[in-house]
DNA sequence: CGGAAACCTCACGTTGACGTAAACTATGCC
DNA sequence: GGCATAGTTTACGTCAACGTGAGGTTTCCG
């Protein structure tokens, strides 16, 4: 009983909705379209988030506000690590290998075309941010000239 | 006659649409919310796109796809931009310095916020990338685990 | 100088990602 | 054990950013 947060932190979902600034409505959305369950559910039924989870609800969110996937390619791409990290927990468990080298490349593919999805992001921004130098410096040099130069 | 591609290509729109690979709906759109204007009309008044339009199409897709930003907040940068290209024109025709002036620091303004939007996206994607970094180097490890170490 | 292909303007439909209201139930503290 | 607070499902509403006809005009090529 060590390789999961089992008996750990138990948040409901105002407080997990809270803490990742989203809302509630959002969490149970996320549960709807299979991209977040949470850890555990109470006796009555309401839903109780570990830790692991308010992770996943960030990395939803950067996955979907700064790289800019829509929630389904999120759900492509979560899919990918969770074989990951299962196949990790398993390994020493020598599950069957062929499945396990077959998992494992799927997963290196999703992590291939994630990558590149990224470094192309981040090679447009780059570009970006060298426009926006720019156009600072003409600004800049515009303000001087009307400080300056016609006083 | 040489600051404005005057006479040079006039587009129809399914070119201008084609080249720039949106549709024409989307090309209106962007008209309809004062994003971009066409360069000109024909007599019957169908639309004529120019080479700088197009340059602006692309510009709002890389804003909209690569940085995330909804097109009301893309006509805001585009408008800094504009009055900045404005002015530059302007500069030499003397026009109200009170007023010159006024619009240059809301550029700058606009230029500064932009240029944080960038710089934030850039450092969280650096993060991501290491993230997937270290994924894919244990996914490689467990493969070389497969084929090296069980054989 | 036809006529097909491309364009025009409405105007309603769609999709993703939630917001919001209703009617009911569970939780947790005094 | 009561009762305020927070949770539950169900279902309709919304907003941006277009998609998709309908019905009519323009362009352009043979």
């Amino acid at each position: 009983m060590s390789h999961r947060d089992a008996g750990s932190v138990q948040l409901r979902i105002g407080e997990a909705a809270e803490l990742t600034e989203v809302s509630t409505r959002t969490l149970r959305w996320y549960e709807e379209i299979g991209l977040l369950t949470p850890a555990g559910h109470s006796a009555g039924g309401a839903r109780r988030y570990s830790e692991d989870d308010l992770r996943r609800i960030v990395h939803i969110r950067e996955l979907q506000l700064l790289v800019g996937i829509d929630l389904g390619g999120i759900g492509d791409i979560l899919h990918g690590e969770d074989v990951l990290d299962d196949l990790g927990q398993e390994y020493r468990a020598g599950a069957d290998l062929v499945r396990q080298r077959e998992i494992l490349l799927e997963a290196r593919s999703v992590n291939e075309r994630l990558r590149g999805v990224v470094a192309a992001r981040q090679e447009l921004l780059t570009t970006m941010m060298h426009g926006l130098d720019e156009q600072a410096a003409r600004c800049a040099e515009l303000l001087a000239g009307l400080d300056g130069g016609a006083v």
